[in-house]
DNA sequence: ACAATACACGCACAAAAACGCAAAGTCAAC
DNA sequence: GTTGACTTTGCGTTTTTGTGCGTGTATTGT
């Protein structure tokens, strides 16, 4: 059986079950589980199922994409979120970027905390609501469905608009040279507007983002004036970051 | 069972019931108690419930709040949702409300729908991800934490600037002679830059609402060009409306 | 205060996955 | 047909992950 053959097997199958199990496929299709397990790595690579311990699912739906994200949110991330959470105080004007790391932060904010937050992320704006002494903005424009965000023209004017203490921003890649740097086009434009809009800018990098880079550039590493990573992360590679003026925290 | 599948179910499971119980949990799915802690603490972790002794609880109070409401979705909302569906056509711009009816709606969307939707609830804007023909455009604002929707100023602008084909309101009060009525100031603005922008305004109201009025004046019945209700409501509580100029739909 | 239950922690075991390597197969050009 | 570069596959080994169990510690309700 071809390669190719077997693969689109596999996501026929996929659609009919719901779900896969290594093990089964391969005496289903007659190879070795090793090949199936490339084949499951392969398809993931390609975004075309979601590979897990075992098996795959499929990742079709936002909802479920979503979700998963969420859940996935790793030990690293929990730890870069409470280490972030410090550096926020009483009466501020905070603009929030979307993501997972963002999420966390959210939820981990003291619930008496007194703020104005500013967020283009609907799903960070429903969060937001349980706090009942923050007062929440909520930037429109064109929903960016895979982020669940919000992009566009009037997003970035929007935010233009605005004068804020703090802003944090989910990270993609991150490097000393190239900057910050983001695999989507048009939330670039969001995110330099946001960045521009207050006083100090936080990024929010889990250990694996140090040191590479994606696709469009965002800004240079120096506009930001703070990073929060995980402890893990050896001190040579904190450095470069540090000598170009930003403060790195961890947790 | 694949772990992420067996962590899934147990959301949906916590989505339905409302809570979770640890024992019933490990007999439910089949494995040691030990592992369903261990989920519940690793899901507990991500944020995405909130552990307590004996099992856990949906994370936050207002989505429970919003959850309950949802849940308590009555077959009237369901078949009104249903019905209310079918005034829908491809390549129309539509304006949605928030509210627990207009959820359902979208909920009840064909899956394959090319439209474009103007909201200002955060919730009904990620439900419309799942869509991928659906341009979703989201409207800006001060959250209403209650409704989980935005209103202000910058809402009732970016409503007045849009031409829809339809619109679809969440109705609290509908009386023949009072008119559509609303119990919340703030949102009264919103509905009625809404309304104007909009060829076709659609009343989505369950039985319980006819006849009844609530605190502040949104509009006249006469600005209405569809109510879509129950069809237990009796035909004279319905003359009225009809005497009005106004189209029922009944489901 | 006390019993019952729920929980966290460490350990062991099994399953699954990643890695490197060599054999088998594929393809194209001569 | 043959050769050589390349891909694909299977196998042994090591590493990681998931699960259950025993023990000791919290938490709860009476």
């Amino acid at each position: 059986m071809l390669k190719q053959e077997r693969q689109s097997r596999i996501l026929e199958i996929l659609r009919m079950e719901g779900k896969l199990v290594a093990t089964d496929l391969s005496v289903a299709l007659g190879v070795s589980e090793d090949t199936v397990r490339r084949d499951l790595r392969e398809l993931a690579e390609a975004g075309t199922l979601q590979r897990v311990h075992g098996g795959a699912l499929p990742r079709s739906s936002v909802e479920v994409d979503y979700a998963a994200r969420e859940r996935q949110a790793s030990a690293g991330k929990a730890a870069v979120a409470r280490a972030a959470v410090k550096l926020i105080e009483d009466d501020q004007v905070i603009i929030l970027d979307g993501g997972s790391t963002v999420l966390q932060v959210v939820r981990r904010l003291p619930a008496d905390l007194r703020a104005t937050v500013v967020t283009h992320s609907p799903r960070i704006a429903i969060a937001l609501a349980e706090y009942p002494r923050i007062e929440v903005i909520v930037i429109g424009g064109i929903l960016y469905k895979t982020d669940l965000l919000t992009v566009g023209a009037g997003t970035v004017q929007a935010f233009s608009s605005i004068n804020a203490d703090l802003c944090f921003q989910g990270i993609w890649g991150l490097h000393p040279e190239v900057g910050i740097t983001y695999p989507n086009f048009e939330e670039v434009h969001v995110k330099r507007a946001m960045m521009k809009s207050a006083d100090q800018v936080v990024a929010l990098a889990s250990a694996e983002k140090l040191g590479t880079a994606s696709s469009f550039f965002v800004a240079p590493v120096s506009d930001l004036t703070h990073i929060v990573t995980e402890r893990t992360v050896p001190e040579e590679m904190l450095k470069p970051y540090r000598d170009l003026g930003v403060s790195i925290l961890t947790g």
